[in-house]
DNA sequence: AACGATCCCTGTTGGC
DNA sequence: TGCCAACAGGGATCGT
């Protein structure tokens, strides 16, 4: 599912189909899409015709940066996928919104779920919206800056590493992959980490992250996500505890448990993970 | 303020 | 084999 490597992955897959174009459509086939649009007609008016000067990323939010100071927002949720097709091909099911470029083809924004939206705002508006904490890959706090934030919480380390306003970018699978890396029970309070423990924590996040993107994400057999080229994400072979429920930890051996946290369901490795 | 529960949505899975 | 309830999860929102 989309979580910061697969939204890297993407951004850097759609980039060169579709900066310097000109944006000469717009089709919106469901409006919950834009439920985060405050008016929703903006974003088409906002789209039609401008430049796509760029594109760039925080946390799981892929921006395509516009001219005139606008910036298209893409969030995929748990089942949405960007791709970039010739407009005369058929779109896949639950394509909800298409733009069309001037070469022909357009960008397609594909979500079953619908849990993904959209919107085009503006340089104020953007700085308006939820407070995202850094970037976990690109912008990763220090381990003081970390440190800081999860003194005195009480909150399990899993849901806080899931919290976006701590780091952006980081999902249930990455979490727990990052959790098992560093060797960190998943259900301690944020507030009892040593400072060894938040550098083991940030040495492990950086580590999974770069494997993750380099692998080009993840795609789980039931999930809809895939590469805007239509290829799978290669990251599903290297997991070391995340669905592996009852099978043996690659690094001692015992069986992988599964707790639900937070109601997230949480792979770890009791006897690596302290 | 911090925390945890609930809800949204639909394809897939697993139990009967 | 076929049906259907349960499950999955990011993040907004709400109650405590």
């Amino acid at each position: 599912m989309p979580e910061l490597p697969e939204v890297e992955t993407t951004r850097r897959l759609i980039h060169d189909q579709i900066v310097d174009r000109t944006i000469t459509d717009v089709l919106v086939t469901r409006d919950r899409m834009l439920r985060r649009q405050e008016r929703p007609a903006d974003f088409r008016s906002r789209l039609s015709g401008r430049r796509i000067i760029g594109t760039s990323r925080l946390g799981k939010r892929l921006h395509i940066l516009l001219g005139g100071d606008l910036v298209w927002l893409v969030h995929l949720g748990m089942s949405g996928r960007l791709s970039t097709a010739d407009r005369t091909s058929k779109a896949p099911p639950h394509t909800h919104v298409r733009v069309g470029l001037d070469d022909g083809s357009e960008i397609r924004f594909t979500d079953p779920r619908t849990f993904g939206y959209t919107m085009v705002v503006t340089q104020d508006e953007l700085d308006e919206l939820t407070t995202m904490g850094p970037d976990a890959w690109t912008d990763p706090p220090t381990a003081d800056e970390l440190g800081a934030r999860l003194e005195r919480r009480t909150a399990p380390i899993k849901a806080l590493l899931l919290d976006q306003t701590i780091v952006a970018g980081v999902g249930n699978i990455y979490a727990d992959e990052t959790l098992f890396a560093a060797g960190i029970d998943p259900r301690r309070a944020g507030g009892t980490l040593t400072e060894s423990d938040i550098d083991s924590l940030l040495a492990a996040l950086r580590r999974v992250l770069e494997a993750g993107i380099e692998a080009g994400g993840t795609t789980l057999s039931d999930m809809a996500y895939l590469l805007p080229d239509g290829r799978s994400g290669e990251f599903v072979t290297e997991l070391a505890v995340y669905g592996r429920e009852e099978e043996p930890c690659p690094r001692c051996g015992d069986l992988i448990r599964r707790d639900v946290i937070r109601g997230r369901s949480t792979f770890w490795s009791p006897t690596c993970q302290r």
